[in-house]
DNA sequence: CTGAAAGCGCTTACAG
DNA sequence: CTGAAAGCGCTTACAG
C-alpha cells in the first residue's frame, strides 16, 4: 500500500512552466491569467491528475467546506429523512457533511463537538435537543455558525437560529380529528418530555382537549420516565393501556411509539380502528406501510432539513446576520388507523 | 459573527513560557517532557481553551482521521443500520465519518469520490455496488484504503477487501423453507440484477429449486428492468403477480420489495400467508412491525458494517496488507408471512 | 530534556 | 498579466 505521492500545485507549475501561485489562480479563477497560460496549466493538471488539497486550502483560508450534522439515531425513519435533506442541500452548495450519531449520549455529544471544532467545520446543524445543554454555550464560545432543528434554544446571552414545527397546532389537529370521530376517552402516550417539542405537544394536547370540551382523564396520560427504544416503549405503554377499559382513542407523541402500541394491542386481539383509534406523530415512511396504515401528524421533515441547511449556508457565507426563527405548520394525514368502516346508507 | 481568533500552540507556548514544539510534545505525548513543564503547558491549554487544529496536523502528517462512507440511500432501513455500524466502529477508533449519499447517481458518486480525495480521507467504505464501475480504478490510482460491503470487485489489476453475505445460501434457506411449507408454484420477484449480490440470489434460487426438485415456471420469474423506489416497484410487481393464478409463494429479493408486494396483494383481499406465502430478504427493522410480520433472510448488517470498518482501520494503520475477503452466512427469520395456521389434532 | 529550523500545500497581498 | 515572499498551525528530525 505504498501511497504514491500526490502531485501538488508545485508539480503542475513545473510541468506548465509557470509559478505555483499562477496555478492557484487558474484553479480558483481568482486573478486573471492569459488564455495561453491557463490552457498550459489546465493541460498539466489533466496530465498529472492533480487534485487540490482541501486541508492546505482550509488551513490557509481559515475556512473549510465541511459541516457537522449532529443527530441521535440515523437508523430511525425520522432522522434518516432529515439527514438526507441536510446532506443533499449542503452538497448542492459544495459542502460535505460529517455524520455525528450520538445515540442521545451526552458524552458522545461532547466528543463530537470537539472533533468538529478540531476539523474547523464551517458550520453545524443540530437536529434534536441535545441532552447536554452546556454544549450550546460552547458553540457560542467558538463562534461556529449553528442551526438547530426541532428545538429552540433560549438563553439570555445568545440566540440560535432554529427551524421548528408548530407542535401546539399539531396536537390541535390530532385532538380535533379524534373529536370528530366521536372519541371521548382519549389517551395521551409519550416518551419522556425531555424536549421543548414534546412539552409543546403535551401542552397542545391539553389546550385542545379543553377547547373541544373533552375531559382529560389523568389515568390516561401515560408519559414514560426513561428514554429508550421508542418501539419497545410503545409496546410497554400498550400493556398499560390494556389495563384501562373504555379507551376510545390513543394519541401517541411519535409514530414509532404508536407502532409499538399497535403491536401490543393487536397481539391482544384489539382491532384498530374498530375498537381503538390510534394517531401518531411524524409521518415516518413506515406509517403508510404498517397495517392498518397510521393516521399521523405530518412534519415536513425534508423541507425543515432543507430550510435549516439554507439558513446555515447563508450564515457560513456571512450573507445574513440576523437570527432567524422559522416555524412550519404540521398537517394531518388521515389513514386507516382512525377511520372506522363507513356505513353506507342506501 | 466576528470569529474570535482561536488560540494556537504558539499562544499556549507563550503563556506557559516554553516553545511551541514543546506544546506539541505535551499534546501528543510524542517526546518526553518534564512533569513540571507538562503541568504548566496543560494549565495554559485549559486556560486558553486551546483545541488542536486537525487541518494543520493532517497537512503536516499527510494523514487525517477522516473516512468517507459512500451509500445510496441513508433513509432506507438497510443502509441506516450499515451507517450506524460504520460510524460507531470508526468513531471508537478516533475516526470521523463523511456521509456521502449518492441516490445511486453515478455523477454524484464521482463528485463524492473527488471531494473525499480533496479532503485527504484516510480511507473509504463503499456500502453498495457503485453504479459507476470506473470509480474503483480511481481508488486504486489514488491508493486510498478501501473496503467494499455487499459486493466484490473483481479486476485482474487489483483486488479490494470485501465483506459480503453468502447469497447463494440465502436463497437456499428461503427455498428450503418454502419447500417445507409445501409450496410448489414459487414466484421470484426482484429489482434489476444490477449487483453481484442480486445475481447470486437469483442463481441461488435456481440452484435451490433444482435441488428440491421444484419446477421453475419462467412466467413466475419477475425481474424489473429499471431501478426505482423498491416499495413502489414491489407494488407494481404485485399487480403482475395478481395476473397469475395459482401462485403458492413469493420470494422477494429484498424486504422493501416484499412490503410493496404485500400491500398490493392485501388490497386485493389476498390473505398472507393463508393464500400466498411471502419471504423477503435483509431483515430490515420494519419487517417485524408490518402485519403480517415478514419471514426473511437475515443479513448480519451491523456485524458486516463493523467487520468492514475494522478491516479498513487495520489498512489505515498499515497493520495488515493482505487483501481480505470475508463472507457472512445468512439466517432465516421465520415470521407470520410464511406460517399457515397450525391445525391442532386432538 | 529543551529549542531552533524546515516544511506540509496552499492563498494572498504586493512588486514588477 | 506574472513572479517572489510570507504565513496558515502544526510535526518532526536534529542540535544542544
Amino acid at each position: 500500500m505504498q501511497r504514491t505521492k500526490q502531485p501538488t500545485m508545485k508539480d503542475v507549475a513545473k510541468l506548465a512552466g509557470v509559478t505555483q501561485p499562477t496555478v492557484s489562480n487558474v484553479v480558483n479563477g481568482s486573478e486573471s491569467v492569459s488564455a495561453e497560460v491557463r490552457e498550459r496549466v489546465l493541460k498539466a493538471i489533466e496530465e498529472l491528475g492533480y487534485v487540490p488539497n482541501a486541508l492546505a486550502k482550509g488551513l490557509k483560508q481559515q475556512r473549510t467546506n465541511t459541516v457537522g450534522l449532529i443527530i441521535p439515531d440515523i437508523e430511525s425513519g425520522f432522522y434518516g429523512e432529515i439527514a438526507k435533506g441536510v446532506e443533499k442541500t449542503l452538497r448542492a452548495s459544495g459542502y460535505i457533511t460529517f455524520l455525528c450519531n450520538t445515540f442521545y449520549n451526552p458524552d458522545l455529544e461532547k466528543v463530537y463537538l470537539n472533533a468538529l471544532i478540531q476539523q474547523n467545520v464551517a458550520g453545524i446543524i443540530v437536529a434534536y435537543p441535545l441532552v447536554n445543554k452546556k454544549i450550546y454555550a460552547n458553540f457560542n464560545k467558538f463562534n461556529i455558525p449553528l442551526v438547530v432543528l426541532d428545538d429552540k434554544v433560549e438563553d439570555e446571552s445568545f440566540t440560535i437560529p432554529s427551524v421548528e414545527l408548530n407542535n401546539i397546532s399539531g396536537s390541535r389537529l390530532a385532538v380535533e380529528h379524534l373529536y370528530r370521530t366521536g372519541a371521548k376517552r382519549i389517551c395521551f402516550a409519550s416518551e419522556p418530555l425531555f424536549s421543548r417539542a414534546l412539552q409543546l405537544r403535551y401542552e397542545g394536547f391539553r389546550q385542545a382537549m379543553e377547547k373541544f370540551e373533552l375531559e382529560v382523564d389523568e389515568q390516561l396520560i401515560l408519559i414514560e420516565n426513561n428514554q429508550y427504544d421508542k418501539i419497545k416503549m410503545g409496546y410497554n405503554l400498550g400493556a398499560q393501556i390494556l389495563l384501562n377499559d373504555a379507551v376510545d382513542a390513543i394519541y401517541a407523541s411519535s409514530d414509532n411509539l404508536a407502532f409499538g402500541i399497535m403491536k401490543r394491542l393487536q397481539e391482544y386481539g384489539i382491532k384498530i380502528p374498530e375498537d381503538i383509534i390510534v394517531i401518531g406523530y411524524d409521518d415516518v415512511p413506515l406509517s403508510e406501510l404498517i397495517s392498518p396504515t397510521l393516521t399521523t401528524v405530518s412534519q415536513p421533515k425534508y423541507q425543515m432539513a432543507k430550510k435549516g441547511s439554507e439558513i446555515l449556508i447563508k450564515m457560513m457565507n456571512k450573507e445574513e446576520n440576523e437570527t432567524t426563527e422559522v416555524m412550519y405548520e404540521p398537517s394531518l394525514i388521515i389513514r386507516q388507523s382512525s377511520i372506522k368502516a363507513v356505513k353506507v346508507n342506501s
